[in-house]
DNA sequence: CCGATATAGTCAGGTTCCTGACCACTGACG
DNA sequence: CGTCAGTGGTCAGGAACCTGACTATATCGG
């Protein structure tokens, strides 16, 4: 049982997408069950791109955004998200009137430790499970998934983000 | 330049989770932009898992749900736009007072005859971007991963959905 | 030095998911 | 044949994304 899944009628294969985003749910949602448990019920997976992207002495969060393959507004809440919670500081920044400086707070280098040690954990489950060499082209596959350009003809629409 | 993606400090990889939703997103924002051009505006990648649940002779919002893998309370809204919009009709079960039955109509069987073509012209293309084998790689990674059980020890919590 | 254009960030509003709480009906059992 | 656990479905509310439209500052070309 459990294995039905989506789509027994047809041979209509489940879409890839679908596919993606089922495994990235379910990977999300471990994630948040597994910082809970650790300590830190404020935050969630969705924050793991944002620590990530963040360069040591500070970055805006359109380059958070750029980085994190959000868009600048939902960097921006993010952002202000973590701030509100001690995670990061934000700053003007002191060689652009517009911009503002996003840092890691000491709480926020913590958790981003923690968080790093979660993902290992799991990491080395799925190393067992299917192999390095499987995630490793795994990884790759979703690479190129994710910066493909297959607009090839079609609708002349350039530009991204 | 767009080569530069999440995290170039540290040598900390993205993690694995985050990668899987970025993928889904584009995807998915692919298969919106597709739909839209083949005529269907109000059709979105959401609503291909649901499309592929329902059986000929008719399904439950429920049973959509568990094939989908959403909650009820997502299919159960899917199933309204889509009833709404046309795709399909929605009458009570003629055995099960509960229950209501959820059918596509012939606008919904049209949509499924253009969505599948749309799915399989990137699955095409992916193939030959990566190789049919590799394609078949992946599926079979990300099945193992939707379906994974790595709870192991910690906190008791079974069921799921 | 000034106007055009680009960039950093915000506000407003929509979509697709989720959890939790609830009601209505079914079906089994004592 | 009446209680009651189980299941189908809804309502309320929240999270994490998105697009589009806008303001304020920066920078570049003349």
């Amino acid at each position: 049982m459990v294995k039905s899944l989506t789509n027994p009628f047809a041979d209509r294969p489940t879409p890839l997408g679908t596919l993606l985003s089922f495994a990235g749910r379910r990977l999300g949602g471990d994630l948040d069950r597994a910082l809970r448990e650790a300590g830190f019920p404020d935050l969630r997976a969705a924050h793991a791109p944002l620590f990530l992207a963040i360069a040591p002495e500070g970055s805006t969060s359109t380059e958070l955004a750029a980085r994190a393959h959000l868009t600048k507004q939902s960097a921006g809440e993010l952002v202000r998200y973590l701030a509100d919670h001690g995670y990061l500081t934000v700053q003007p920044s002191p060689t652009d009137g517009r911009a503002r400086l996003v840092q890691l707070t000491d709480a926020g280098w913590r958790a981003l430790e923690v968080g790093r040690s979660i993902v290992q954990r799991f990491d080395d489950w799925l190393d067992e499970q299917v192999g390095a060499d499987e995630v490793r082209r795994l990884r790759a596959t979703l690479d190129r998934i994710i910066d493909a350009d297959w607009e090839s003809g079609a609708s002349a629409g350039r530009s991204r983000r």
